[in-house]
DNA sequence: TATCCACAGGAAGCACTGGCCG
DNA sequence: CGGCCAGTGCTTCCTGTGGATA
């Protein structure tokens, strides 16, 4: 049933992006001056997840280092690395320049100096969930730095720009921006045909079921190809021949909250807390909120930090924050 | 309409941690 | 070893906002 299950993982670079080629034509373009040795404008990728925006930006920068000799790179997640310090910690490290970094002898911006000073040599860093990164000054510091090419990815283009300031703002005028919207049905059908060529064998699945993977996961094609993992794996516990409609609609909901669990397994245990609070209410006022919480949690934060705790977990989709000031409330997301 | 107050979120500073150095 | 210091998570203090109430 599965002869490949490498390309049933949602890290797997396909060879050939599938659907985003004006997006991947237009962010080459701009990558373009890396190899003449020049450094490209920085690039912001937003729109929803599942989109394809850490792939293709992956995918591009591979490409460029079979073409380019001396190239460095790093990829940094900002919801790990979301202090300065461990950005720029991360980014020393992606040029081997961390060995003599110790705390006592970095007094302020030393990793930002031992940056900008390391050498020539053109280097490509992509900056995911950019808008986790508390302090937006960091990317105005990064930009002036000649040889480094920055490419920040995004799930919203508002809230990012709300938190830069003008200085970084008018910097950023000249940052090419690539939306990339939801995929069409057609395209999440024609990526799962080429996930199964490559991974599963053949006659397993067709391609009115996989028109329904592809409907069942709503333009997210980590969904749809989650949904496809899950029901291949099922359909061989069972030893079925091949992939049902009744498999697929049984995998539905099990690939979605597969993924929320992945963002959930990152939160500490006080925001999981919350998190469960809200999901076992459905909608909940912040004081109720508060309440519960002081009542389950071993050691409770204050009220500001919960409300950091909060802001996270709205961010990343989990809840919805209703209503500006008295009247909020806070519910699971759909 | 005026007043009240729950709430959001910025700013500053505090406590703790863990390397480093004399 | 003890004092020092940067990074980090957290609290404290604060201002502004808008729905609720008299």
């Amino acid at each position: 049933m599965i002869t490949d299950a490498r390309v049933l993982q949602p890290e797997f670079i396909p060879r050939e992006v599938q659907h985003r080629d004006a997006e991947v034509n237009y962010l080459s373009s701009v990558l373009n001056p890396i190899t003449e040795g020049q450094r490209a404008d920085p690039a912001l990728l937003h729109g929803p997840s599942g989109v394809g925006k850490t792939c293709i930006a992956q995918f591009l920068v591979e490409q460029l280092r079979e073409a380019v000799v001396d190239l460095n790179y790093q990829y940094v997640n900002c919801w790990e690395d979301h202090s300065r310090f461990k950005t720029l910690y991360r980014l020393l490290d992606g040029i081997g320049r961390t060995v003599d970094v110790h705390r006592q002898s970095t007094p302020k911006d030393v990793l930002l100096e031992r940056l900008r000073n390391a050498d020539e040599t053109p280097y490509v860093v992509i900056l995911d969930e950019v808008d986790q990164l508390e302090d937006k000054s960091l990317l105005y510091d990064l930009y002036r730095i000649p040889h480094l090419t920055m490419i920040l990815i995004s799930n919203d283009e508002e809230g990012l720009f709300a938190a830069i300031d003008d200085r970084l703002n008018s910097r950023l005028t000249d940052c090419e921006r690539i939306r990339f919207r939801s995929y069409h049905e057609e395209e999440l059908v024609a990526i799962l045909t080429d996930r199964v060529r490559w991974g599963l064998a053949e006659d397993v699945i067709d391609t009115r079921r996989l028109e329904l993977v592809a409907a069942n996961a709503a333009g997210d094609a980590r969904v749809a190809i989650g949904i496809l993992r899950r029901a291949a794996r099922k359909a061989k516990h069972e030893s079925v021949a091949e992939i049902t409609a009744d498999i697929i609609q049984e995998e539905t909901p099990e690939a979605k909250s597969e993924i929320k669990q992945k963002t959930i397994d990152r939160l500490t245990t006080d925001q999981e807390l919350l998190y469960n609070i809200i999901s076992e209410h459905g909608k909940i006022t912040p004081q109720k909120l508060y309440e519960s919480y002081c009542a389950t949690a071993g050691d409770p934060k204050t009220k500001r930090m919960v409300r950091n705790y909060l802001s996270k977990l709205e961010h990343y989709n989990l809840i919805r924050a209703e209503g500006n000031t008295k009247a909020r409330i806070y519910r699971t997301r759909v």
